[in-house]
DNA sequence: CCTTACTTTTGGAACGATCCAAATTTACCC
DNA sequence: GGGTAAATTTGGATCGTTCCAAAAGTAAGG
């Protein structure tokens, strides 16, 4: 009995009307778990659909109900496992949620995150995550968005007008308050001659690690050399490359705040070539947690910063958002948490 | 002139056409850049574009064209910085192709795994890319997401009744012959008693691996002793537990080819704790080449599979065949490069 | 059997784009 | 100016779903 599915075609909910002989509204009813329908036909359709192996079409419905089922989140380094951790977060709630993730990278470039987000906005997602790439404009980004789409900033700062994205609700990590206590602890095992390592000054995760650093400094009277302020970018690679400059005076430093654990470990390599043994002969700190922290040599001393947690509450302050589009924007600042080892020796 | 852009709505098609007195088949035309149009004609409707702010629906025009501009990309662990890697060399390729990534995360759960494949398959991917979650069954898979969208199915086999899977295209490791390069590399150094550590012997690429391990050991005619071949989950927190296991027996291995990098600087943790030093007194290899391989202590000898140009291969094989829905499946199988580094030392 | 109230089902018009065949305008030549 | 060809523009149907108001069916009470 029935006919049999079409081939080829996707099977719509027409098939299936005319397959047990009620209307596509009623079908759509059904789909939709409606009371209204009578227990018996419920039944027949819900056999016919298996029957055909109906696969329910969430473009068009979205298109009727003028709603979305999606999230763009867009990240400026994926491969980073800080992201990519915090990507698995948001995954996770928002799978939960029904709403499926629109991936974009961006590889830290604005020109390219420009791109990715016009692209994605073109699929209607309710919602943006947003881990601007370095150097971003705010405007710019608003008038690739637009005005409707509520978007939540995370882990940085955006630069550019900032009145015009006031309506943006942001999630950041409390960069500051970490790396005082990084510097604080450094301080509490005796050094005095310590440096702020890595990272761009004009990004404003840096700026806000190296104004906890030399509030640290301050408060316990310790001076800060000019050349103790080492920039470099926030990878293993030049974190290596430019290890040298911590050395060139001859106040050199005895232990260095890292902008990062990635820069960290770069430099922990830089201090071997210079025979330099980290954990005994320098100390120093990170900020991330990530996976190798725990198993370098000697293992980090650094600022947990539980990414994937990040990535679940990230989701919920857009789910939330979208439950109640008029609310104040909202800053969340997440405190973070200093993990002792072996990398921050006294001097 | 002009009325202004509507609010609150979106700006559709006919508010360009209503907006520049043109019909709405016109500002189509405009939108896919059509030669048909009028210089004149395309300039008007542009600046109106421009004017009101309008965005393309793509969801729409998937619709009516009945096409498709995502890919659905399903892993089994995002948060592994492999996977992170293969990620966004997914992204890369089809970002650039105007496609759009669908993410989903399974977290090694079959369960999710199918839910996720459900969820995003209402959403009509062109294709679909999935890293199987451990214990997956071939029919279960097929049965979520129905013979029409091609699927490309990454680093491992699944289990159940591969003749109905016979379609799906492949992209795996040499996992065999990576391992036998690691072994024949141990045995070089003139190691005899060397154990396979880790991975679930369940799994494909684990039993690929020790099947590329026996063929070293038997091509030098050395024996295996069952209690060198070690189980463990593939992650550094059980790979730590189980290592005690190699040294159970009095004929205790003086090397180990690992399941993987994670494995493997778990097992350097365990040599630790029982005051062996990794690289001096027990050598071993890893597989993946994650970024930690080349600045844990000692640096581990491994296998490159460089996962970013996997994902972009992996987009670029699904490309390709949603060019040519009908040519033959297609396997591909690449070779991996042995990484020498200090981890494997003489006995 | 007729009312009334309730349950269940149903056409047909949306949603925002594209396709197609046909209509309109423009250009050109004698 | 008339005729033909080419260049442009355009209604209206359509993709697969949902909404809505109205129709049809059912049961109970008089």
């Amino acid at each position: 009995m029935g006919n049999t599915p079409p081939v080829g075609r996707k099977v719509t909910l027409s098939d299936i009307a005319a397959g047990c002989d009620v209307s596509r509204a009623t079908v759509s009813l059904v789909l939709r778990g409606s009371p209204l329908v009578n227990k018996n036909t419920r039944a027949r359709v819900e056999e016919e659909l298996r029957r055909q192996g109906y696969v329910y079409n969430r473009a068009a419905a979205n298109l009727r109900r003028r709603t979305s089922s999606s999230i763009a989140l867009v990240l400026n380094d994926l491969a980073n496992p800080f992201f990519a951790e915090f990507a698995a977060g948001v995954d996770e709630v928002l799978g939960d949620t029904g709403y499926v993730t629109l991936l974009g990278s961006s590889s830290e470039s604005t020109e390219r995150e420009l791109a990715v987000l016009g692209s994605l906005m073109e699929h209607g997602p309710a919602g943006i995550i947003l881990s601007p790439a370095e150097g971003g404009d705010a405007e710019q980004i608003l008038s690739a968005v637009g005005g409707q789409t509520p978007l939540l900033l995370f882990n940085r700062e955006v630069g550019g007008d900032l009145a015009a994205c006031d309506h943006w609700d942001r999630l950041f990590l409390d960069n500051q308050r970490g790396a005082r206590l990084a510097t604080e602890h450094l301080i509490a095992q005796g050094h005095k001659r310590i440096a702020f390592y890595g990272g761009h000054s004009s990004s404003s995760s840096c700026k806000q690690r190296r104004t906890g650093y030399m509030d640290a400094m301050h408060a316990a009277g310790l001076p800060i050399e000019t050349h103790w302020m080492v920039e470099c970018a926030p990878n293993r690679l030049d974190a290596v490359a430019q290890s040298d400059r911590l050395f060139a005076n001859n106040s050199a430093p005895t232990a260095a705040v890292c902008y990062n654990d990635a820069v960290a470990l770069g430099l922990m390599l830089g201090l071997h070539q210079r025979g330099l043994q980290p954990g005994r002969d320098f100390a120093l700190t990170g900020f991330d947690d990530i996976a190798e922290a725990a198993v370098s040599a000697p293992p980090l001393t650094t600022l947990a910063v539980t990414p994937r947690a990040r990535g679940r509450q990230a989701a919920e302050l857009i789910l939330q958002r979208l439950q109640d589009p008029s609310a104040a924007p909202r800053q969340t600042i997440v405190p973070v948490q200093l993990l002792v080892r072996a990398s921050s020796c006294p001097p």
